[in-house]
DNA sequence: ACTATTATTAATAACCATTACTAATTAGAT
DNA sequence: ATCTAATTAGTAATGGTTATTAATAATAGT
């Protein structure tokens, strides 16, 4: 390909990296700009954000992307599963045809990656960290609804 | 409980929720504010997402809400699973003895829902659509990498 | 129908995570 | 030591969503 743009050694990127591999906690872009400048005062969180990124291109980290950042609606009320287009991050209803739970779904796509488009999925578990436990929350609905400011609900 | 907060039928939450029904692709708030718009020129925004956001509490559509909304990062390159904390939002490690292939953490874990605080999970595919597969559009990695603006990796 | 009450609205400002911009700095090659 | 382009600090801009507020309008009670 073309020649490679060199990357040169900076005190802020080895911090940065430093920092995100001490960090126990998946930590966001501001978290580990926090850390950092514990060591480097004077560091810009925007340089925090594009190391963070460079050190994923990299593969020195792992980006943690959520599947899609707006939110959309669906009038479907009827149980179905979504595909996220990885180029306009549209969303589609998969058809499946037969399946009921999640298991027989993901064997049947992971068996017939290409049909459909498919060629991966995002799986990503729900509840209550031991944080959170400590505190007495518990699963949504079952315990008691945490205070809103407003009194609106999710 | 508390006296429940009565609900007005308004011509702007109808019309919305039409809409939203209409639409065949889990569309965007702003999507459905411009479909509205067409139909009630003077509607506002912020109606438009208060209204969503009532309509799914009513359970009349479903919000698509992404797993997470901020960036987190990871310096643990070994492949494991994430579970993400419906309360603070944090993600952490889903400590699984043994399992190798999603398939088989997908089975351990339904049928061990209380272990470890899951009560769920977030089951999104990635792929590439029929409309951005018509414009050539691949698998990321195998194709042509799409033009960024910056010539910035993801 | 009339009124009172209060949910709802339009309009706009605020918010927050992230990205873009720019002039100054600095790593690394010559 | 010098040169050059990558990198930085600082700051502004962006985009999706939420909050605020005064005006409007849906419903219950009369």
């Amino acid at each position: 390909m073309h020649p490679e743009v060199q990357q040169r050694s900076t005190r802020q990127r080895q911090v940065i990296l430093e920092e995100v591999k001490r960090a126990r906690n998946h930590p966001t872009a501001d978290e580990i700009y926090e850390r950092v400048r514990s060591r480097l005062p004077r560091v810009s969180l925007g340089t925090v954000y594009r190391n963070l990124d460079l050190l994923a291109a990299n593969g020195d980290i792992v980006k943690l992307v959520p599947g899609h950042t707006q939110m959309r609606f669906d009038g479907n009320l009827t149980e179905h599963y979504h595909m996220t287009c990885v180029h306009c991050g549209g969303i589609e209803d998969l058809p499946l045809n037969g399946s009921e739970n999640p298991v027989d779904i993901l064997e049947k796509v992971t068996s017939h990656l290409t049909k459909y488009g498919v060629f991966g999925h995002k799986l990503e578990f729900l509840g209550v960290c031991a944080q959170c436990a400590a505190k007495g929350l518990g699963f949504p609905g079952v315990d008691a609804v945490e205070p809103k400011k407003n009194g609106k609900e999710t």
